[in-house]
This record gives structure tokens, sequence and C-alpha cells, in this order.
DNA sequence: ACGAAAGTACGACGACGGTCAAACTTTGAT
DNA sequence: ATCAAAGTTTGACCGTCGTCGTACTTTCGT
């Protein structure tokens, strides 16, 4: 099975809050969500700015995925990433902004 | 030092997302906040409804005051509970009601 | 004064999660 | 065909967190 190519995406509306946030408690995914609603176009998963190596990066984005934040599809060698906004919105209304429109720059 | 029948409450203004989160993240600490937020009054920490240990009690309702979710002030020798709702609601606006109430009984 | 009730403090323990390096896979370009 | 680029997978390491039992402190009632 080509799981990698084909990642799996969980239907929003059977996930659960823990899981939710579980995902949003790193600051590192936090980055990479904000990264996400402030860019115009959805980003490959190298062009993130993260502290984290590669392969810890790969797990982060896992870990958004199956939560159901955000979508990932393949663009040549490239592994697009893309945010699921409404969806994760009629579930979790309020929730997305609340965490990571509000945890931007923690400087006050 | 008399720590432990004054315990500190922190400036929720000088709270940042990152410890509210760590807070929000355990399911028996939001079972203490949806507790809190559905009792017409505050509560005693005997006076949940909590699957752990009088000592575990204690660590979560200590976590969830370091974040400026709750005020805990003594009644005798019955510590009680309060939600800080409407300081934390001005901080982290819509925070609370998504994950809480959100996240009230899982059971669609 | 004594004892019970209500929490807290202190270690200790176990599990889980974030981290990395190294090896591997797949795709695109030369 | 080859090689580089982009991610993934695997395995290991380590710190943190939730958990508990025990001992301790404080207060209230008798």
């Amino acid at each position: 099975m080509d799981a990698g190519r084909n990642p799996h995406h969980p239907d929003v509306r059977a996930i659960d809050l823990q899981r939710v946030l579980e995902a949003l408690v790193d600051p590192v995914r936090r980055s990479i969500l904000a990264q996400l609603s402030d860019a115009p176009a959805d980003i490959a998963c190298g062009g993130f700015d993260l502290p984290v190596s590669k392969s810890t990066a790969t797990h982060h984005f896992r870990v958004l995925r199956e939560a159901g934040l955000i979508r990932q599809y393949y663009a040549g060698t490239s592994r697009m990433n893309a945010l699921r906004r409404d969806e994760f919105e009629a579930v979790f209304p309020g929730l997305f902004d609340a965490v990571v429109i509000a945890g931007r720059v923690p400087q006050g």
C-alpha cells in the first residue's frame, strides 16, 4: 500500500477534542499552522521556517494531519500542506482562531 | 511562608498561551473546568467527581491555578475553587468556550 | 486536648512524546 | 542511467508529566 504517497486523512467530524488539543499544544505545530494561515497558498514541507530536523518535522506534519488540521498531497517530490480550516471550524468553532491567531507573537 | 494557605495567583495578562494549552490538554483538568462551569457556586477540591487520587487532584488544581484558569481560597479546612472566567476571556477570547464547552460529552 | 477531615508536600515510578541521525524511497533533471 | 532533492521510516535517547502512597499540616468539632 502506498501509504506514504497516499496518506490517510480522517473525517474531521470523527475527531475528538483530545487529539486536537494534543496537536495544538506543541509550539512547533502551532507555528506550522500560523505560517499556513498567513500564506496565500499551500506550502511544501521544506518551505516552512522550523527549528527542528526534517525527520522531526515529518512527525509534526503527521500529527497535524491525523488531528484533521491539515491536508497533505504530493506535487512532484514536494509534499504540499493545506489548512482544513473550514471543515475544522465547522466541528470546533472558534478553536483555531482562539489558539493560532491569538497565539501569534507571544510578545505582549 | 504560608504558601500552602496563600497560594500564588498570577496576573492573567502575564500568562502565555503555551502554559494555558498545557493546562487544557489534560482531560482531568478539563473535567474540573467543566464541572466548575456547570455549577452555580464554587466547589471545594473534594467536591469534584474525579478519577484520580487526592494528591494527583492537588497537582491538577495547582496547574490550573498557575495557568490563570481558577482561583483558590480557603473556607475552613476546605479549599474552594472558582473559575477566573471573565479575566481569562479578556486575555484569550473564545478559548475557554471553544475548549471546555465544546468538549462536553464527546458523545455526538 | 484529641481526633477526624481536608488538602498539601515529597519522592518514586512508568509511559509517552519530541528529538535526532542514519538508511531508505520516490521523483525529477541531466 | 545517474544523481540530487525531498521526505519518510526506523530506532534510540531523554526529559517531562501524570500517577500514586505516605507523611505532614491545618482546621473544626467534641
